[in-house]
DNA sequence: ATCATGACTAATG
DNA sequence: CCATTAGCCATGA
């Protein structure tokens, strides 16, 4: 594994439950603010698929971005983990 | 070193 | 939601 995706993978493990965040944010915890492309790259190829909660990194636009499972499944875990988490609180 | 490849971004239709 | 244009970067061939 590469250093660059240890860093990846190390922003994304610290991305609270139910929260969520943006590929560029994930880029720039890195100190890559340009590398937010190879940050989707690193994700694409996901050597720990489940072990990451990749499911939390969004688009910068809004949308939701791409999922090992589908858009889809990624927009249902995020609202699921703000459901819990509301339901904690 | 060059080239192609994306779960991207921002701007525009 | 879709498509295009241009810019961006680590990775692998």
């Amino acid at each position: 594994m590469t250093d660059f995706e240890q860093d990846v993978f190390k922003a994304v493990l610290a991305i609270p439950f139910g929260d969520v965040r943006t590929y560029k944010w994930v880029a720039c915890r890195i100190g890559r603010p340009k590398a937010y492309r190879a940050v989707a790259n690193v994700l694409a190829k996901n050597p720990y698929p489940l072990l990451v909660p990749c499911h939390r990194v969004v688009r910068s636009d809004g949308d939701y971005g791409g999922y090992l499972f589908g858009s889809r499944a990624k927009k249902n875990l995020i609202k699921l983990e703000k459901k819990i988490k509301d339901m904690i609180k």
